[in-house]
DNA sequence: AGGTCAATTTAAAACGATATAGACTTTTCT
DNA sequence: AGAAAAGTCTATATCGTTTTAAATTGACCT
């Protein structure tokens, strides 16, 4: 068959067109076939301890990488993993953070990292149901959940891997990584019970996101339990525009003289907070505190008196790479799932 | 030849077997052969028209989209643009605007966006390397460029396509977007002086930055046009650990009671600046004025008194996606090159 | 000595796309 | 009319990998 080929098989030469090298590089120096070489690699049983060894010394030599499109193509398996997220209302890295600490998650393994962004004007289901229908990715990671997530169905629905930052109602039956954002409510309450204060203002997330319902609930637990008042700042939510929240708290407080405490879910929101409340002359830390959860450490230093609860979307990041890997890998494993413990401010 | 087999070619069965659509489907449909289908879909000339308008339809009555695996195996095209970028040191979301906004220029192109970022530990030239090697995407974009930057360097002399966030010293040779720091720099100490400061304090990026020596550069320009000096925060930068930007700026201030303007490159310097200043009970705006530049317009709502002026990251990104592709498609056009001009901060 | 069995290895096909070269029509030219 | 030139379309091979089934080898058994 090759015999009109001149048989100067070098080393050089076996190399792909493309420069790299291939299987066929290293069945051509070590005389064996391609399959056996990639049985070899792929540690198949079928294969002598000796070949194995030898293989893998030539593969380590030359500097052998699988060709992606190679297995993509024959096996469907992409070795993405996608991380679909809005990257609407985020001003404090926090999708930084997840981003870099899912890929810090996948580091050492064979996926690569995807960001599949959607927009405002975008379905949030689309990112995901394309990914599916096109299979370009093994996993998907998707955030800001909500109680009865469309995408969650969907993907559950046609058993496609995938792991959650936050819980959805179904949480119980798929991977994700939560931080207890009623804990959080209810220890940032008693806190602020423990300061003498009584009636309390709460800057909720949007009501459709699934961790609002967390902090309102564990709010009012604990308010309820040390008998102070909670009032939500409907309609406003974290993720209103700043300087509306910064309006609202200012016009709010006005009207409001008994409120001397304010919660809130983010950085921003709790600095829109203060700016609020410097309109009117109020001293944080004295007349009234401002409590809120930041996902880096940030407030505290700007402002000692705000007290603050660190999320550390960090942890989520590596723990949902591993969770998402886990999910294409062993299906039928239970899913993993991990709940933060939220610690008072110290750190 | 397919006489074999039955020619039960309904469109169902025509389907590849993980149910997706091929070109072989719409062969099957159309009953022309494979290569014609590709050839159409791609509007090559040596197809007639009625023939492409035929499989044009079937296509997008199908659903078809081409498999990326086998396109890239093929062609050795991977439509992947990869983003290389370090995400230490961002709290304020730069990051997040840069990789949303990339993504959002790719948006209606055939390229995926692959977020490759490198850690503390690691050599910045590791994942270029490794992207260029494997080829595992068409283009880089890589961000926090230096002057001599010796990934710039290894790209150019394998021509390997991509683009900066930033310009190196061979700027006019590659495509980049930049914030024209120089301008910044002089814009903002001109502002300091027309409220009538004299001797500015600035912390500046990390002088291994190529923007660091932008910002220096146009920041000693201005001052010395209209008779100001300036010092420079060494070996204190805008990346130091906010905690330590605090304390700096408390003693300096106590050293030199006659500095009485600080620039900073980043909002959270920038918050630092202010809150080493509240330590020495000194108020911004009056006895002191601090101006800085920022991605996200954050500060001024926060403290009307801080000169700010805002660099534009979301258009970065989008340029960057357009320039990478071009450099892609078209290696021998001039490349794309934009220089933001800064706008003082009204907005 | 013949046959069974296990242990290895290989040939061939396939995943989906495209590049190359050739085949078949139809037009156009002389 | 015959030949050359377009204009369309197809057969074949290939990218790098893995799967399937079959081939080879030697050892073991009776």
């Amino acid at each position: 068959m090759s015999q009109k080929k001149a048989p100067t098989t070098t080393v050089e030469q076996a190399r792909s067109a493309s420069g790299k090298p291939t299987l066929k590089t290293i069945a051509r120096i070590s005389g064996l076939a391609v399959p056996t070489v990639s049985r070899a690699l792929n540690d198949a049983p079928d294969i002598g301890a000796e070949t194995k060894k030898l293989i893998r010394k030539i593969a380590k030599d030359v500097g052998y990488i699988p060709n992606r499109a190679g297995v993509r193509l024959r096996t469907g398996r992409t070795n993405v993993i996608s991380l679909v997220m809005s990257t609407e209302h985020d001003m404090m890295g926090h999708s930084t953070r997840l981003i870099s600490s899912v890929a810090g998650g996948l580091r050492d393994t064979p996926f690569h990292l995807v960001v599949t962004p959607f927009f405002p004007d975008q379905d949030p289901m689309e990112p995901v149901r394309y990914i599916v229908e096109t299979g370009s990715a093994d996993a998907v990671i998707i955030n800001q959940v909500q109680p009865q997530d469309p995408r969650i169905a969907y993907l559950m629905e046609r058993s496609f891997p995938f792991a959650t930052h936050g819980r959805s109602d179904w949480a119980d039956r798929h991977p994700y990584y939560d931080f207890d954002n009623s804990a959080f409510g209810e220890i940032a309450v008693n806190e602020l019970a423990d300061r003498g204060r009584k009636n309390v203002l709460l800057i909720a997330p949007p009501a459709a996101q699934a961790y609002a319902q967390h902090i309102i609930y564990g709010t009012r637990k604990g308010a309820a339990d040390r008998g102070l008042n909670v009032t939500l700042a409907d309609p406003v939510t974290s993720d209103t525009k700043i300087d509306d929240i910064v309006d609202y708290v200012d016009i709010t407080l006005r009207n409001h003289p008994e409120i001397d405490a304010i919660m809130t879910a983010s950085t921003s929101s709790a600095m829109a907070a203060v700016a609020g409340l410097e309109k009117i002359g109020a001293k944080v830390g004295r007349e009234i505190d401002v409590s809120t959860k930041e996902a880096v450490p940030f407030l505290k230093l700007f402002r000692a008196d705000i007290l603050t609860t660190t999320e550390k979307v960090g942890a989520a990041g590596e723990f949902l790479a591993r969770a998402a890997i886990q999910a294409v890998r062993s299906p039928l494993t239970t899913p993993m799932q991990h709940l933060e413990v939220p610690s008072a401010q110290d750190s």
